[in-house]
DNA sequence: ATAGGGTTAG
């Protein structure tokens, strides 16, 4: 296991200005994942689209028209004149469905283009599978590009972005690489519009190897093949090869816009590195980026995840339009700070203002009540849904639900909800309530819990830890070692914890049980003095969630100290001045022991700590948490 | 008409 791994972030920032020198390529991610096969290189180049000649006709109020009920009425007076066969009409009525995709505007295209019968070139096909791509049902657009093909009609250099549109939305990966070889078999992988469409539909069916492949062998990249790479990477959870990218399409002169600080952003959200995160945000104002809606969404996004709600409040506050997304990305930072009350003001404000909520919305309102114990509340919005808000609930507004119930240790109701679902509940759904189960010592619902997920899925090794510390705790010895059997023999493994914590512009990483750290020894040291400095003031180390039920109390005490989140907070307490705000990222959730450790220290050693939970955030400070530890 | 797009339960 690697002991020390660090992003040094100077050379991903290289300067402040904006526009950047080049140096020597720095992220060794990048790297390393290099693919192996390298094809031909290809050249990008840039084909003119000539304005197409669409065909008059009388119809052309069309464009005005912005229902299908007003549509039928045009159509039905395009019947009355005798034109419900003229091309150039139908054509007309064609692209106005598929500009405004839904599956009934899509039908009644459909119903239009079967009507037609001497398709002799592709713009129809282009047409009706560009309205299919936007719909839920992305796979027709595929099935009328093979119908195309069938028909001897041979698709132009705009048929390609749109049916690898739809393999990227279907996850259609193997559809998708038949298209590509057609595409290269008729010269249009290099074509400017094609290309980055190709890595986009790779890096969307969750093949980041093929699309780094395609763009390491594009030798002329312009902003938006930079723009679907970095978009791959920062999707894949690679912010370091995803920044790196963003300083070498600097280097090579090529203007970032808009979309690239989206997904830049977002891998700064992602490292949770807060000093980038504001070096970035300056880039975007002196680039006069600042004025997008979405770069300032994902400022407040980026923000909340760097652990500075303040700044986040203040994005929000200095935007002067806002949309459903940027009051749900305000809305989602209040929750992952343990604001429910704040979030649920600013739902009521967001409705006021007259901005109609989203699924997202709520999945993030959801979110706030169940983290802030908000339950009544959050069982009323859930339910205004579907009553006031024509909002079909998902299955993770379903988690939301189970996890609002359950962590309110209401953990019965939670179960029979689960239950009652009207799909199949997934494991991490059953996780959910295993977990709270855990929190409220409920072995018994636990168990049967328990054998529902490994039912669907044994290969979690989180699983197997909750459930075997259940019995542990209540000293069920026999049940909890054959458990760990099982465990063992379903080669189930627990993800080992990781914590980060940045320092002088460099993240440092840190494993737990992680002996090989260069500063080990002081480490070590220093959580000996921690412990010792803790303990006369009520500090007494709570071994009940150590695995390893062989083990002494001692041996227990001593395995504690090294969650990865404690070597974390002794590096910061060494290598940070005094009263130094100290910020941590952690993989998992953090365990009982640390969290009461952290409070502590913010208390004895005057230090705020920003603990990034694999769910949300703790801020410790004069031995409080953020979460009144409720999590 | 043309490519890339932020917020998403545990």
């Amino acid at each position: 296991m690697a002991a020390l791994s660090t992003i040094p972030l100077n050379s991903l920032l290289s300067s402040s200005s904006a526009s950047t020198t080049p140096a020597a390529p720095t992220s060794h991610s990048a790297q390393g994942r290099r693919p192996a096969t390298v094809l031909v290189p290809v050249q990008l180049k840039e084909t003119r689209w000539p304005p197409h000649p669409f065909p008059a006709s009388p119809f052309s109020l069309l464009l005005k028209c912005h229902s299908l009920r007003e549509l039928r009425q045009i159509h039905a007076a395009v019947v009355k004149s005798g034109l419900q066969d003229d091309p150039p009409t139908l054509t007309k009525l064609i692209t106005f469905c598929s500009l405004h995709p839904t599956p009934s505007t899509m039908l009644y295209a459909q119903q239009l283009f079967d009507r037609i019968h001497h398709l002799d070139d592709a713009l129809l096909f282009n047409t009706m599978a560009r309205g299919y791509a936007r719909t839920p049902t992305p796979k027709r657009a595929l099935s009328l590009f093979i119908d195309m093909l069938e028909r001897g009609v041979s698709p132009d250099d705009y048929s390609f972005p749109t049916v690898l549109k739809a393999c990227a939305s279907s996850k259609a990966l193997e559809e998708g690489r038949q298209v590509h070889a057609m595409a290269a078999k008729l010269g249009f992988h290099a074509n400017i519009y094609v290309c980055p469409t190709l890595i986009n539909m790779y890096a969307e069916c969750g093949d980041v190897r093929a699309a780094r492949c395609l763009f390491e062998q594009t030798v002329d990249r312009c902003v938006v093949s930079y723009n679907a790479m970095i978009m791959a990477c920062a999707r894949s959870s690679r912010p370091g090869e995803a920044l790196a990218l963003f300083r070498e399409m600097q280097a090579e002169g090529i203007k970032p816009t808009d979309v690239t600080m989206l997904s830049v952003l977002s891998s700064c959200a992602l490292l949770g590195s807060l000093e980038l995160g504001r070096w970035i945000h300056e880039y975007i104002k002196k680039n006069g980026l600042d004025s997008y809606v979405k770069v300032n969404t994902a400022l407040i996004d980026m923000y909340a995840k760097c652990s500075s709600l303040d700044d986040a409040v203040r994005v929000f506050g200095e935007m002067d339009t806002r949309d459903t997304q940027a009051w749900s990305a305000m809305i989602v930072a209040y929750a992952i700070h343990g604001r429910g009350d704040l979030a649920v003001n600013l739902f009521e404000e967001m409705k006021r203002d007259g901005i109609r909520p989203d699924g997202i919305t709520f999945l993030g309102l959801l979110y706030a009540c169940s983290h802030a114990g908000l339950v009544d509340e959050g069982l009323r919005y859930f339910h205004s849904m579907n009553s006031g808000h024509a909002i079909v609930p998902g299955i993770k507004h379903y988690g939301c639900v189970v996890d609002l119930l359950a962590r309110a240790g209401r953990l019965q109701e939670s179960y029979q909800f689960i239950n009652d679902l009207p799909i199949k509940p997934t494991p991490i759904l059953w996780r959910t309530l295993l977990s709270a189960c855990g929190g409220h010592g409920n072995v018994d619902l636990g168990r049967r819990v328990f054998e529902r997920i490994i039912e669907l899925d044994d290969s979690h090794g989180g699983d197997y830890v909750i459930i075997s510390n259940m019995y542990a705790s209540v000293g069920r010895w026999e049940e909890m070692n054959s458990i760990r059997k099982l465990m063992k023999e379903k080669r189930a493994v627990k993800m080992p914890g990781c914590s980060s914590i940045e320092v002088d512009n460099t993240v440092h990483e840190f494993f737990s049980g992680d002996g090989k750290h260069p500063q080990s020894r002081d480490l070590h040291r220093m959580l000996d003095e921690v412990v010792q400095q803790l303990k006369p003031i009520g500090y007494v180390p709570d071994t009940s969630q150590v695995f390893h039920a062989d083990m002494t109390e001692e041996e227990k005490e001593m395995s504690l100290r090294y969650h990865s989140e404690k070597l974390a907070v002794a590096f910061g307490l060494i290598n940070t001045p005094p009263g130094t705000t100290l910020r941590i990222v952690k993989n998992l959730r953090v365990c009982v022991d640390c969290h009461s450790m952290a409070k502590l220290v913010s208390e004895v050693f005057n230090r705020e700590i920003f603990l990034r939970d694999l769910n949300r955030f703790h801020h410790f400070k004069n031995g409080i948490c953020s979460c009144s530890d409720y999590w």
